[in-house]
RNA sequence: GGUCUCGUAGUUCAACGGAUAGAAUAGAAGUUUCCUAAACUUUUGAUACAGGUUCGAUUCCUGUCGAGACCA
């Protein structure tokens, strides 16, 4: 139990005796004590007056008097307005610390018997991965690493596009312009030519479209009945149909793209326990249909389109069966829950997926509730807010796309950069500089994507390269460095007793924030907010450099005070390395 | 047209309905015989607008204006 919840048990059952009468936890407030007042811990005594039958000074008078008579770990109180402030005492803190510091952790994480499937990624095969899937990426690996570090079983699962549409038009553009170019022959990763070929198809395609609309014939007609899209659906039916060229085409195009993407997980970091893909599963949501038609939760209409009516439930009327029988995407999506569920038997299931797709994913999960799907209620859709462009949407067709391979070289570029100005890692080898380089380049563009609420939109300028000084991974990766750098040049027993010596209020303060690091990892996972770790991780980086600008570590004055300076800033450095390593950014031990 | 998000310093982000709205960056001014100055210290600067609920509203409700997404 914390000390947060040790006060909330202890007003709770100091109530009868104070007031007379009985008071439920959820009534009781507890915050931080703000800065400027004295103080650790806040009650709010307002919402309490109710019970208490008394005035707020009166009331919170008697809690504070009681909880310092009963409770030996809070030293001293005082009350402004409805505030009741209370002093936890300095020997709690240091004593907490001290055992967590010898047991390494302060937390006691329960293995809890749940697994977790987390969908990320998610990519089509018919282009590469640009900055929006590059913030998917992060945010899915870092939300699994949340629900691991919390007791969960995590499975990182990966459902691959690789049908449809869209394929065949990268499928039919290279088939028509390509002269036979390969990722060998033209020297570029396989994705990256699969979806110059998707662009190439969309410019010809306007052409077409153009032309018919010179000729007379309306937008709408032009699009329907330019050759160029008639032939990508003519292939799509073959494919359907198995037809062996395509399929060989298919499967050709379909291998340079992962051989690219897997450079790309490769150099973000992320990975995947299991890789679905949709050729595989797309049919499988065509019997769940006949089950609901059975069911009476689908409904046929005369051209034998399958409907559902959601009416009731506040949404539309939702398709998912078209009339000449092939499915759409919530078909599919029908279909793969379902695997999912016979492959991994998940308590939760959750889908990180744009927010775009708000609304397919509350009719999904709506629609296997209603096919009494054990799994459904267990449903979550993570919804993450979209990179925009100053200009705005990032479209791929368009080109105005920020790549991601082409980021994370930047990225990489501009680590180097700043690092070799600096001048501090001469005597690194080329193949230590190389990983520095990408420690830091990644971990500034990993931190600049987690460290805002997952359900916002991003504005990110392309113009404006990301930031490696203020509020940034590097700014943490260099407090890292420094505390290692100090363990270094320590010569000594770090275990040693370090007594209790008087603390300086930077070094209370830094102990207070380390003491919080089971409630933020706890937070984190309830909230499905990673970017709690970010914003952890930087204030023990900010608070721990004050404290090195104020604190003279290894000249202290006194053994001891050195011993546990010493401890501090192992501590320190283990938990800004044990916070990263849960979103999935390195450390460096120098930089 | 219908549904759903979102409007906070110049800019990018914070704030379970709690105290004087926090950071970062940009701007101004400082800190290096000493553990890594990618750091530290000081300083300027914001809740779109109008109502309502509440002891208390950036937060909840209504309307207006503005941005975005989805559904046809």
């Amino acid at each position: 139990m914390n000390i947060y919840e040790e006060i909330q048990d202890a007003v709770v059952k100091a109530f009868p005796t104070l007031f007379g009468s009985d008071i439920i936890s959820d009534k009781i407030t507890i915050n931080d004590t703000p800065k400027e007042f004295t103080g650790d811990i806040t009650l709010v005594v307002f919402p309490l007056l109710k019970f208490t039958k008394k005035n707020p000074e009166e009331s919170a008078k008697l809690i504070g008097e009681y909880l310092v008579a009963n409770n030996s770990k809070v030293d001293a109180y005082n009350i402004i307005k409805g505030f009741l402030n209370l002093s936890v005492s300095e020997k709690y803190w240091l004593d907490d610390f001290t055992n967590s510091y010898r047991q390494n952790s302060h937390e006691k994480i329960i293995a809890k018997n749940e697994t977790v499937l987390i969908e990320y990624s998610s990519p089509n095969t018919n282009k590469p991965l640009h900055l929006g899937h590059v913030r998917n990426n992060v945010l899915g690996f870092a939300l699994a690493g949340v629900f691991n570090a919390n007791g969960y079983h995590t499975v990182k699962a990966n459902l691959i596009n690789d049908r449809g549409i869209h394929i065949c038009k990268s499928m039919l553009a290279w088939q028509k312009f390509g002269n036979g170019e390969t990722p060998q022959t033209a020297n570029v990763k396989g994705d990256k030519l699969v979806g110059k070929y998707y662009v190439e198809f969309d410019k010809h395609y306007k052409q077409q479209i153009a032309e018919l609309i010179a000729s007379g014939k309306t937008t709408e007609e032009a699009e329907k009945q330019a050759p160029l899209i008639l032939e990508a659906q003519e292939m799509l039916v073959k494919w359907e149909n198995g037809d062996s060229q395509v399929m060989e085409l298919w499967q050709k195009m379909n291998s340079w793209v992962y051989d690219g993407f897997a450079i790309t997980y490769k150099n973000l970091g992320v990975d995947f326990d299991k890789i679905y893909y949709e050729s595989e599963t797309y049919l499988l949501g065509k019997t769940i249909v006949e089950e609901g038609l059975q069911k009476n939760v689908f409904y046929k209409k005369d051209d034998c389109s399958v409907w559902i009516d959601l009416t009731a439930d506040g949404l539309d009327n939702k398709l998912v069966l078209r009339a000449d029988g092939t499915s759409v995407y919530i078909t599919q999506d029908l279909g793969t829950a379902d695997l999912k569920y016979s492959d991994f038997k998940m308590d939760q299931s959750i889908y990180v997926v744009g927010n775009e797709q708000d609304y397919h994913f509350k009719v999904l999960k709506l629609i296997l509730q209603k096919l009494d799907r054990p799994y459904a209620n267990g449903m979550k859709h993570f919804s993450y807010g979209m990179v925009d462009l100053p200009e705005g949407k990032m479209k791929s067709r368009e080109g105005t796309v920020v790549d991601a391979d082409d980021l994370i070289g930047d990225m990489i570029n501009a680590a180097r950069e700043q690092t070799e100005v600096l001048g501090k890692i001469d005597d690194f080898t080329e193949e230590e500089k190389t990983a520095l380089f990408r420690t830091i380049g990644l971990g500034a563009l990993k931190f600049f994507l987690l460290r805002v609420d997952p359900k916002k939109r991003i504005l990110f300028d392309p113009k404006e390269s990301i930031d490696l000084h203020g509020y940034t991974g590097p700014f943490v990766q260099y407090t890292y460095a420094r505390t290692r750098s100090v363990l270094r040049k320590f010569e000594g027993n770090v275990n040693a007793d370090h007594g209790n010596t008087a603390l300086h209020p930077t070094e209370l303060e830094m102990i207070k924030l380390l003491y919080k690091y089971p409630i933020v990892l706890n937070e984190a996972c309830t909230e499905m907010n990673p970017s709690k770790l970010i914003d952890y991780a930087y204030e023990i980086a900010k608070t721990y450099n004050k404290f090195y600008a104020d604190c003279s570590i290894l000249a202290a004055d006194k053994e001891e005070q050195k011993i546990f300076r010493v401890q501090l800033t192992d501590f320190t450095g283990k938990m800004i390395r044990k916070c990263f390593s849960i979103v999935g950014i390195e450390v460096p031990e120098r930089m």
